[in-house]
DNA sequence: AACTGTGAAAACTTTCACAGCC
DNA sequence: GGCTGTGAAAGTTTTCACAGTT
């Protein structure tokens, strides 16, 4: 167990497992080894082990992975011990498509608040979560000991609201939004973008030669 | 000029010079330097003029790149010169929430048709996009020379659409399903998982010292 | 003088290969 | 025999530093 900086990679790879190892304790299986989990996620079984060995041994030599052990210590690697309370900012089409969104419970994040300005959105629930006007969000982010912050407005208040965020005890952010935040250095930001990802894809489209180019 | 493989980062990388690009096109800003790009997306200059000399050189010495050059030069690497004809399957909550998410048009993708099992929302448009049954897929996908399609089903159903899909000639795929695809060598996949990004979020956090010395 | 383009060095990540244990 | 854990090697990405151009 050789604790050192953790790569982003190395994190995402410890999610997939996660995702395997819940389908397989819901399938009954009891043991798994390195060579299924790589299969499992798409890469090598001495990269699988490497990971895990970054946070200590988990396996029996000769044996392999205990599924329900393991399932344990990556939630708890993860930090997924208790469920993360989240606050979403925004409640428009992706905000409110986020708050139906059953897996994020069942994955350990419990939409606890949601905010919005428009007050034909806010003073209703959706799919259970309150929605509040804007300008509670300091007061209830701190009440409710909220932990992550959804961001899903508009890119021209994203700004603003990551700033009224980070004096409220926020720990960090996913945002929706495709324009790089200025944070606190303290404070861990994420960002989903549709459209990158689909920029991604269009490389690699044309970088295939799959499409018919003009000569 | 030293074509060689692309890293995932890179690709990235130019996706964010390119957002960046856009908004100092529509500010008036006609020349940027590399460390003008390295700030605006949080990298070093040393990386933007590395990123770029993968695909050439467009930039004048002593000067800095031409803003409409670069965005220009850089879309065209991308594939983006023409906006990418892409289908939806799926139109539940993420579905309808992008089918009606302007920012694709103007990134260049265009959402031409969705398709979805349930007769309650077939049959209609969603913001301009007709919903088609799932029984017209293959038919559809090839008459509208579709080439990136985006899975926002039920994870159960992700993995058959894909298979489906592989048939009609389609070129990428973007999945919102956390599991992994099989698919064939030749088709581009990508996933966004929100709950992925929240475990990443969810480590950071409760690693909040997670750069101890080595052993 | 200012800023790009790029080899070479440093840092980081993945793969290899095998000792150690069940 | 089967499979983990891990140093060492190979491969990849980032940073450095400077020659070259306007």
């Amino acid at each position: 167990m050789n604790l050192r900086k953790i790569s982003e990679s190395t994190v995402r790879r410890l999610s997939l497992y996660l995702n395997l190892l819940r389908d397989m304790s819901d399938a009954g299986t009891e043991v798994v080894s390195s060579v299924d989990l790589a299969g499992g996620i798409g890469t090598t079984a001495a990269q699988v082990r490497k990971d895990l060995s970054n946070f200590g041994s988990f396996g029996k030599r000769g044996q392999g992975y205990v599924v329900e052990d393991l399932r344990a210590s990556i939630e708890s690697i993860l930090g997924l011990v208790r469920p993360r309370r989240v606050a979403l900012v925004g409640a428009g089409k992706i905000g409110s498509a986020l708050l139906g969104y059953r897996d994020l419970r069942t994955r350990g994040f419990e939409i606890i608040v949601a905010f919005d300005i428009d007050p034909e959105k806010y003073g209703r629930k959706v799919f259970d979560v309150p929605v509040l006007p804007m300008d509670q969000l300091e007061q209830r982010l701190s009440a409710d000991r909220i932990e992550i912050v959804i961001l899903a407005t508009p890119p021209a208040v994203a700004q603003e609201v990551a700033n009224r965020v980070t004096a409220s005890g926020v720990a960090g952010i996913l945002s929706f939004a495709a324009s790089k935040l200025e944070t606190d250095a303290t404070l861990a930001v994420r960002w989903m973008d549709v459209a990158l990802e689909l920029e991604g894809l269009s490389f690699l489209i044309s970088a295939a030669g799959n499409e018919v180019e003009e000569s």
